[in-house]
RNA sequence: GGGCAGGUGGCGAAAUGGCAGACGCGCCAGGUUUAGGACCUGGUCUCGCAAGAGGUGUGGGUUCGAGUCCCACCCUGCCCACCA
């Protein structure tokens, strides 16, 4: 008998695919759906791991079946072959990270090649081969064509003794992971990309698509979504500051519009002058007389500022060009500087000129703010930049109510006009308890002081502000969060107003308050743990304004909808031991609340003796004394069990204490329903299973309530439920907005080993796109790969290659040095398989409409955040330019398990726990090693499984089995042609079924991707040919083809053996006989009572009495002398005996 | 602290609300082999000689019947973390 020589068979038969190029995929095939199914792309870090395999020869099982059943399947693999080990590397070995990095990959394709999987090699994707890379330049180029990337001054990790950027991972524990000096945050100019232009669509379009409830989830949690709402609080200072204000209306407007009505009102309540001059002829405007007409209207002098809305702002800059002294302040929101509009032509174009004297603008005007939306329907990002550059200002992009500044309510020009505060928070229902605001050490106001007035001169006690300043932004992120004891310092001579009650608060700044989220600020009140421990610490008043609402939606006691409430005063007791530290703990058995005593206030009765009565009444101790009450009203909402119906009840919390022991009897049905134990603080904790016990346990304790709840002194708004309220105050006093812990995207990297950015920078033109035709950019050779301590990538040592003529004016101008976070370079990936080898595009529409949106995308649960949003956001992005159709990447997303080492420990070198996979494959075979991660578990579940080596084994003495039946099958066929009879061998009935049951459970599971299951059904099924006396030629041949997915190689062989010529590879999916399922007599249950006592066996078609009479049989002597109250009869399954009480 | 996932033999696990532990590993006993990290047969949740009884993190509930559904709690893992 021959041996199971894996290492002849699979070399073997590998090449054989290879030379009959059998996992071509075409992008049609005629009779045949299209199925993409993505792996994730591998890193070429040098060699293959099992998670690897794992993540490669697992779904390839996926693939061969779904193929065999008439699928033509994309399954393509390729590299994410530029990052960071490269260029560690290439320091460390002085080697060219691009011979480093492929040479790794020419090695990890044979050992990819190993497994048998059914790549598609001809449409390998390598991220750092220019071909591919040049359509990354050329997607980022229409990212920032389309307003999507731009530079923003943001904070790196730097190591001022290797004078380098790090990244991330090159920080351990604040410290250069490579000479351990002390990491500190630099600010760079760095190109973003505007990935929270999308965040709303990121988590909307979630909703329909098929993915796992978890990843989904998570997804929207790094989002971070909190919708909200903004107020501002106006400032007051000591020394009060009155203005004139100007406000200018634009083309086709009036004094009368709402919005500057507005403005007006606002400013004029705040004692400020407001003047709104009407400039003539406004549908046909000229600058002459505009202008002469706004001089006219006013004075201006030091104390006025100026306001100019669209071409009311260009109006505004010709009038400051011509004053004769000095203006406060310039504010401009949508101002027009060049008639180049978005979107249509205005008549006034030929009756303005548009060119401005900077130098007199800027001599005239001590500060100018610059306002822009950049959802503008007129105003477009080159003219923001014109006016950016003409005035030396950076604009500040809001969000307006309207594009445009048109809304009738423009909170944004308010807040730039007069000096607010803009807070936000998702508690507005707790704004009239807001009595104190902080804000966060970097908030931008800070630093810019108001209206070109310095803080120094307003806050009185500004070094010390400073010097709190100073120390937060030493501190690196982490040690912030280190130390959770809160610190601040007030800002002296400076209050903010609460709008809703119009009383002043104080103002802090502490690094508790993020500056990154939300706007950077929060006001402080009594119903959040931090605002409270920040308070407390610091002896700012608080006001309690919620009162807590309990509603009960589950359980026994849960509220029954649509009945009415019966309204109940109630007490809630906490009472304590006479003598020790120990507290009475209720438990109410008939709904299991478990607390304290608690119960109606009688008519006429005062709390604390409706509470003494109710402790006797339950507990029996007669002598207790009130200590203190616990605060305002708690109110529940639950049914009762007592009274039958809803109830809202208003408990008045008290704490007693016991004097002594004493105890009288009390009533029975009390005492049953009751049950009273003694109880430490912490076995309290654990006791507590109601809310409302568990909210006066938190008074008692000191601690705030920070759920929500019924309103009071809130003037018009008390007794509104958080809910109601929210809304109502938001609009009232702010509005409501949304804000996302998501950042925008920081693509650019100081590296050399990535892609890179395909722009120029002038001095005189700014940044420039490099033209596309000169695409790709190709990474210049250096000497070495070491930074040069000016902060840029190495690629800054290319000198010949930096240094280029600007594409605009041809001047002298430098290449950008930064290259792309390979996160860009995986965001495109899955759409260059169905088009990889295209010169002209990056993937030519008519191609990736073959196989787009991805059928099934399979990975690791690291990446469920960061690359499948970023690339959802890609795909986004690129369907809004027309690029691709669909606005999702991928229909279906799985996570895979993780495969630990032998010790159930992540797998590391360090350990020592890595398992090689070569060497498994070597001894036992790629077939055994893709069977048994198939096997090690569910495929799809966020779990862990550790290697074991005993059950590769297990695996592999399963195929041994199958070989040996294969054997056997062979010699056997010999003995017949030498002997007399040339019968067919025929399979017995049972092994046929069993056969059938399988090709279906296989199937089912296979495309469930339960892939373990399904191989138990194999050796299930093996377990019993082993058994059978023969199983026929045609048997054998159908258990070969549902094996093949799994063990590619062994089959394939075995099914040659059998005399066939073509590839088992290329056959159909067998199908099963359904009739040949069917039992002709079923084991069933027998149930007592719900407790199996026994068995009965029945025909399948049998009816129910007939059941019920076998059953009854197995089970006589049980039912004997008993009444069976009911038989439940579950066909095929159980019949279940229930048994009179 | 928050979010999510999960808790079933010695281990990986299986189980449309219907006979808990399929399949594999390990272990035990026997057989076979010159030998083997090989193979074959049987056994293997707990208590009990047995008949039988109990058993899916803990406590409660719904149900004729709960590993599965509901509530409270405990524990473990992952991600995020002073997010107003």
């Amino acid at each position: 008998m021959k041996k199971y020589n894996h290492k002849v068979i699979e070399r073997k038969w590998q090449k054989f695919w290879e030379k009959k190029k059998l996992y071509r995929t075409p992008d049609k095939v005629k009779g045949r759906k299209n199925f993409y199914l993505l792996t994730e792309f591998p890193y070429p870090s040098g060699n293959l791991h099992v998670g690897h395999w794992y993540a490669f020869a697992v779904p390839d099982t996926l693939a061969r079946t779904l193929r065999m059943q008439g699928k033509n399947v994309l399954y393509p693999i390729g590299f994410d072959a530029f990052g960071l080990p490269a260029e560690n590397a290439a320091i460390k070995n002085k080697l060219d990270p691009r011979k480093w990095t492929l040479g790794n990959i020419a090695y990890m394709k044979n050992q990819i090649a190993s497994m048998g999987a059914s790549f598609d090699w001809s449409r390998e994707v390598v991220t750092c081969d220019p071909a591919y890379y040049r359509w990354t330049q050329w997607l980022f180029l229409q990212m920032h064509k389309e307003g999507l990337a731009y530079r923003k001054e943001t904070a790196v990790n730097w190591c001022p003794s290797c004078k380098t950027v790090l990244a991330n991972e090159q920080v351990a524990e604040g410290k250069c992971e490579r000479c351990g000096a002390e990491v500190t945050q630099r600010e760079m100019l760095q190109w973003n990309i505007k990935i929270t232009d999308y965040a709303d669509r990121l988590i909307d379009d979630l909703e329909p698509l098929d993915w796992p409830e978890e990843i989904k989830e998570s997804q929207r949690n790094w989002i971070g979504r909190s919708e909200g709402a903004e107020i501002d609080f106006p400032l007051v200072f000591d020394e009060d500051k009155k203005y004139k204000y100007v406000l200018l209306h634009g083309y086709t407007g009036s004094p009368s519009d709402v919005r500057l009505q507005w403005l007006k009102r606002e400013l004029e309540a705040m004692g400020h002058e407001v003047v709104v001059p009407e400039l003539p002829n406004t549908d046909d405007p000229s600058e002459a007389e505009q202008v002469s007409a706004a001089l006219r209207a006013t004075d201006y002098d030091e104390r006025t500022i100026l306001f100019g809305h669209s071409l009311g702002g260009t109006v505004a800059m010709k009038v400051v060009e011509k004053l004769s002294k000095p203006i406060h302040r310039l504010v401009l929101a949508g101002a027009v500087v060049s008639p180049k509009f978005k979107d249509k032509k205005r008549p006034f174009e030929k009756k303005f000129k548009w060119n401005f004297d900077a130098a007199k603008i800027k001599g005239n005007v001590k500060d100018v703010t610059v306002l822009h939306d950049s959802r503008d329907y007129a105003i477009t990002e080159e003219q923001r930049k014109q006016l950016e550059d003409l005035l030396g200002v950076q604009a500040n992009i809001c969000k307006s109510t309207e594009p445009h500044f048109t809304g009738e309510r423009e909170p944004d020009i308010l807040m730039w006009l007069r000096p607010t505060i803009r807070v936000f928070t998702t508690r507005a229902d707790t704004l009239f308890g807001g009595t104190f605001l902080v804000l966060a050490p970097e908030h931008p106001l800070l630093r810019q002081g108001f209206g070109g007035q310095a803080w120094s001169s307003l806050v009185k006690n500004w070094p010390e502000v400073e010097k709190y300043v100073a120390q937060a932004a030493k501190k690196s992120e982490r040690e912030r969060q280190e130390s959770k004891e809160k610190t601040g310092v007030e800002l002296k001579g400076v209050k903010a107003v609460n709008p809703t009650t119009g009383k002043e608060i104080p103002i802090w700044v502490a690094d508790f308050a993020i500056a990154t989220f939300g706007t950077g600020a929060l006001f402080g009140d009594a119903h959040d743990e931090r605002d409270v421990e920040f308070a407390t610490k610091y002896d700012i008043p608080l006001k309690e304004t919620i009162e807590p609402l309990i509603i009960r939606t589950t359980g026994l006691d849960a509220v029954r909808t649509g009945e009415p409430f019966a309204d109940r005063s109630s007490i809630l007791a906490i009472v304590k031991h006479w003598s020790e530290e120990k507290y009475q703990a209720v438990h109410y058995k008939p709904t299991d609340i478990r607390g304290f005593v608690s119960g109606g206030i009688h008519e006429g009765e005062d709390p604390a003796t409706a509470a003494k009565r109710e402790i006797q009444e339950e507990t029996g101790y007669a002598n207790a004394t009130l200590v203190r009450g616990l605060g305002g009203t708690i109110h529940g909402k639950y049914y009762s069990d007592n009274r039958l119906e809803n109830t809202f009840a208003h408990y008045k919390p008290l704490f007693f204490k016991l004097e002594d022991d004493t105890q009288v009897d009390i009533a029975p049905e009390e005492k049953s329903r009751h049950e009273v134990s003694w109880l430490s603080e912490n076995e309290m904790e654990q006791f507590i299973n109601r809310e409302e016990m568990r909210t006066a346990w938190s008074r008692l304790h000191g601690r705030p309530y920070t759920g929500k709840g019924i309103l009071h002194d809130s003037a018009e708004f008390s007794g509104m439920t958080s809910e109601a309220a929210i809304p109502l105050i938001a609009e009232q006093f702010g509005r409501l907005t949304k804000t996302y812990k998501l950042r925008d995207w920081i693509v650019s990297r100081q590296r050399y080993w990535g892609v890179p950015i395909p722009m120029i920078h002038c001095a005189d033109c700014g940044p420039q796109a490099v033209r596309e035709e000169e695409l790709p950019v190709e990474l210049p050779k250096v000497k070495d790969y070491l930074p040069d301590g000016s902060g840029r990538s190495p690629l800054a040592k290319a000198k010949r290659w930096v240094n280029v003529k600007c594409p605009k004016c041809k001047g002298r101008a430098e290449r950008e040095t930064d290259t792309l976070d390979t996160f860009v370079d995986s965001s495109w990936y899955f759409l260059r398989y169905t088009d990889p080898k295209n010169r002209k595009q990056f993937a030519e529409n008519r191609k990736q409409k073959n196989w787009m949106p991805v059928d099934l995308y399979s990975g690791g649960a690291e990446h469920t955040t960061m690359h499948l949003l970023y690339s959802r956001f890609w795909q986004k992005a690129l369907y809004d330019m027309g690029l691709v159709k669909d606005s999702e990447p991928y229909t279906r997303r799985m996570n895979r398990s993780l495969i630990l080492g032998p010790d159930g420990q992540k797998m590391s070198k360090s350990r020592g726990n890595v398992v090689d996979p070569d060497e498994v494959v070597k001894r036992l075979g790629a077939d055994t090693v893709r069977m048994y991660l198939a096997f090690i578990g569910p495929y799809n579940e966020v779990s862990n499984y550790p290697w074991n080596p005993d059950g590769v084994a297990g695996v592999r003495r399963f195929l041994e089995r199958v070989w040996r039946i294969g054997q056997q099958r062979v010699n056997h066929k010999n003995d017949l042609s030498h002997g007399a009879g040339s019968e067919q061998r025929r399979a017995s009935s049972e092994i046929e079924k069993a056969l059938h049951k399988t090709i279906k459970k296989v199937g089912e599971d296979i495309l469930a991707q339960k892939f373990n299951t399904a191989i138990a059904q194999l050796m299930i099924f093996i377990n019993a040919a082993e058994k059978s006396e023969a199983i026929g030629e045609k048997e054998w041949g159908v258990f070969l083809r549902i094996l093949a997915p799994f063990a590619p190689h062994i089959s394939e062989e075995l099914w040659h053996e059998m005399g066939h010529k073509k590839s088992i590879h290329l056959e159909k999916w067998p199908e099963y006989d359904p009739k040949l399922l069917l039992e002709e007599s079923v084991r069933i249950a027998v149930q007592v009572d719900g407790k199996t006592r026994g068995e009965a066996s029945v025909t399948l078609d049998a009816d129910k009495k007939t059941t019920e009479e076998a059953a009854r049989a197995a089970v006589a002597s049980r039912l004997l002398g008993r009444e069976v109250a009911r038989v439940i009869i579950v066909p095929g399954r159980l019949v279940n005996f229930v048994l009179e009480k």
